[in-house]
DNA sequence: ATGTTTCTAATTGTCGACAATTTGCCATGA
DNA sequence: TCATGGCAAATTGTCGACAATTAGAAACAT
């Protein structure tokens, strides 16, 4: 007994965001195994087996697999029964859909939003905002945190709908899908730039009450947010392709 | 062994969708606690325990927990840790939140459908159509049928969107609640006819590749819903308020 | 050499028992 | 009478063992 079980899981960014809170073998493993998956220490498509992960986190099956069931419905992992289950692997054309998804749903958001949100939200809206706009200045080149910051203002815009049903849908299943392929395409170029001058234009709108506005522009940040991803992934086919070819 | 059982699975009604494909027992267990649950058998708010569904159904706690497991996922009831789970309740609230999240979601996948469904496709979903109506006609004021071939048409149209994770997210997590409160606030009055004409609109312009009508008309559909459902609610509240007062 | 079959090992599914936590009740005290 | 403390029952969480199923390898036949 009393393994090591190598508590990597105190070491979480200032972005994680709502209640750890552990009261259960089965809850921290789960929480555990859903940071090595976002964090890509289990690989997509990886398989994963329960007497690996028993031996691994030092707890018996039961727990575990409640864990593992609790990671299938958040989609971070795919079951089939009898044969076992593998760290999620999402095609681009499921990466997209998960972006039209996110189009609609915080567009949707954004309208509620400028229409519940209150002065003191908004204010701490700008405050997330700030915040991450002076670590991008030191961390200037630095995507990883341009992406966490940016889900944080997202997160936030969410919470500020006041619409239960859908923070639950957006900030429970799928960012934490976003959050998984984040590293991969991850913004480039003058993208950065321009997502933090597009999200001051949201807040302004939020702020002004233009619930049709706010509604818009976030249609408009998070198609061209698809864009890009779609745009970086069209460049590494393109880099591969001649490279296979000069080969 | 050999418990009864009493399958009550088997008298699913024809507008059981996709796969019943029992493979393990938890997942067996788990369609009948969803049906359960949808049909009203147990209702909203009581409290479920593990030993009592032990034996109901003749299992261990073993499977029963993924399949309760499976079931808190889905949203069908709420589990506390240590305390014990309950049937999921919507407030009025909720509710309406629920059907604002169809409304994003459900135009977007009409518009997905104008987009891609093939001829066939289009001419199954008019199929459809045809089999409810007629069903209507022979059970005019029967509210059951109608609005449970109301959701086999927007099951329809998601289907058609070809978007895996829309699907996946409609009709897995949200339809089953919808489901659970299409008796409690059905449509009334004129709303059943005037949903049917709205069906056939929005099947117009799906086929004629309508993209932007296709998701303007589902937006309203969709809307009217969720409004005859406010409509009724506030006339429950009136007339309990006066049955109070006259007694 | 290739395709099929069988068998073995590993993994998942299921079960019953034990430990930990919560809830409600009851007694005790102010 | 009400509040507080602790006790007891029930429920949930956890565990280890056994049964069922699958995947892969080895042996065999064609």
């Amino acid at each position: 007994m009393s393994l090591p079980v190598s508590s990597s899981y105190s070491d979480t960014s200032p972005h994680e965001m709502p209640t750890p809170e552990v009261r259960t073998l089965a809850e921290r493993v789960f929480h555990q195994l859903q940071d090595a998956i976002v964090r890509g220490e289990l690989a997509p498509g990886s398989k994963i087996t329960e007497p690996g992960l028993s031996k691994t986190y030092g707890i018996s099956r039961g727990p575990l697999r409640e864990a593992m069931r609790r990671l299938e419905a958040h989609r971070l992992i795919e079951r089939v029964p009898h044969v076992g289950a593998r760290v999620v692997k999402l095609s681009m054309k499921e990466l997209l859909e998960l972006f039209d998804l996110r189009e609609a749903l915080e567009s949707m958001a954004a309208r509620l939003a400028a229409e519940h949100m209150s002065p003191a939200e908004v204010q701490g809206l700008r405050d997330v905002l700030a915040l991450h706009e002076s670590q991008a200045d030191l961390k200037r080149g630095e995507a990883y945190y341009q992406r966490e910051g940016d889900l944080d203002f997202h997160y936030c815009i969410v919470q500020g709908s006041h619409n239960k049903m859908l923070m639950n849908l957006l900030c429970d299943d799928l960012y934490y899908l976003v959050r998984l392929y984040r590293t991969q395409f991850s913004a480039s170029g003058t993208r950065p730039q321009r997502a933090f001058v597009e999200h001051h234009r949201i807040v302004d709108a939020i702020e002004a009450g233009d619930a049709e506005l706010a509604e818009l522009l976030m249609r408009r940040h998070v198609s061209a947010s698809r864009a890009n991803v779609a745009d970086r992934y069209a460049a590494t086919l393109e880099e591969s392709a001649s490279k296979s070819q000069s080969s």
